[in-house]
DNA sequence: ATTTACATACGTTCAGGTATGTATATAATC
DNA sequence: GATTATATACATACCTGAACGTATGTAAAT
């Protein structure tokens, strides 16, 4: 059936990004033919390829739709949050409870981490996330920057150990997230809390509890 | 030339499992060819298949050949230490300029992360890194628990905290790892041992420096 | 003599891409 | 407001290369 309406076009391009996803996490990026997402959606290949050039723009379609509203909602979070380290542990609580109860966010988690090749186009993919990454590092070194006096447990630390703090923060969350998605064991946002908490109170900062 | 004599022919499989190496990681595991890595290796495809299997074996073969031998080395490091701070501290730090210093061992790695799909056969392979990591957390733990008083800050924790503090630790090497591969920056075992340090400061232990 | 360690050749499947068909929504024109 | 023209949103069919696997050949080691 040709021609369909402005929205019915909008509604199956969802439905393509959509069962892309589904299909990356099941079967692989490059396992994931065309014609499997196509058929899914209910559609052909020819609508395909009429709302995507190849498979890493779907991806990119599926980052834009499912990834960005929540690192952007967190972020905003953090910006207009007055710097403490209960705040900042509700921001990271949040990014992830947010996620655990998405299957959609899993699933697209699930694709970056395991399900994906990075190499030749999809290396651009890979350049992204450790953009994002480091976005992230400094949203935190800036957060922990601003802090008050209050908030540490000693005299205020230099930069530097500020840096290393904040990257190795980032990088608990990132290897949680990893470990969790691998077993799937306990709750998400729990276990990572709780090493954000061992973290903070490592590099000087007053943690209660 | 056909019928080498044995050691001929363990020669050209460990070119193959070198080749494979060397191109998984340019171009990923599912978009190399059995052809590419038997061209490299300077055999044909006959060879390969004389050899392994499928891709998957030769990815196995790998981890066998190049992998396992470091894993090994640090746990029975680990094993025979007694149990402080400093020593946890400087088997990790062995661990990452073991890996920093080998271009094989930092190839692997990038094909283990980035470079593949976990998906159908090769999804086993995913589970046996969770188990791997699972039993890497667990030496962590052991050894933490076996620390004499003196290496606590305050009282001796329950094990709850231990395993979540090992848990962490573990996270955060992961995270670390990630991190270092994407960017090459800095030089990964320094960085990681302050992010150990950190840790376990965070987690109770007295840490000098 | 037989097995080994490959090389060569082939068949089949299958994915990506393209070219083209087509019915309808939408815009343009009168 | 009716007609026409055009662009849209796909469906269908085909073409091409290429990768996997397999079957078979073969010369030397054992």
């Amino acid at each position: 059936m040709p021609r369909r309406t402005k929205e019915e076009a909008e509604q199956t391009r969802l439905a393509l990004i959509k069962s892309a996803l589904q299909l990356f996490s099941e079967k692989g990026v490059a396992h994931t033919t065309l014609m499997d997402i196509s058929k899914a959606a209910g559609v052909t290949k020819g609508a395909f390829y009429w709302h995507f050039k190849n498979k890493l723009e779907v991806l990119e379609a599926i980052t834009q739709e499912y990834a960005l509203p929540l690192d952007e909602a967190a972020q905003q979070k953090l910006e207009t949050m007055t710097p403490s380290t209960a705040n900042l542990i509700e921001a990271i609580t949040f990014y992830f409870e947010t996620l655990e109860q998405s299957e959609a966010l899993i699933a697209f988690q699930e694709v970056i981490l395991f399900k994906c090749e990075y190499t030749d186009e999809f290396s651009a993919l890979l350049k992204r996330d450790k953009d994002d990454l480091e976005k992230a590092r400094e949203i935190f070194s800036a957060f922990i920057t601003d802090m008050d006096e209050s908030q540490w447990q000693g005299p205020r630390p230099d930069a530097a150990h500020i840096e290393a703090l904040s990257q190795t923060l980032l990088n608990a969350l990132v290897g949680g997230l990893f470990q969790w998605l691998t077993t799937r064991q306990g709750i998400l946002s729990q276990t990572v809390t709780q090493a954000v908490r061992i973290i903070l109170r490592g590099g000087g900062l007053k943690v209660d509890g």
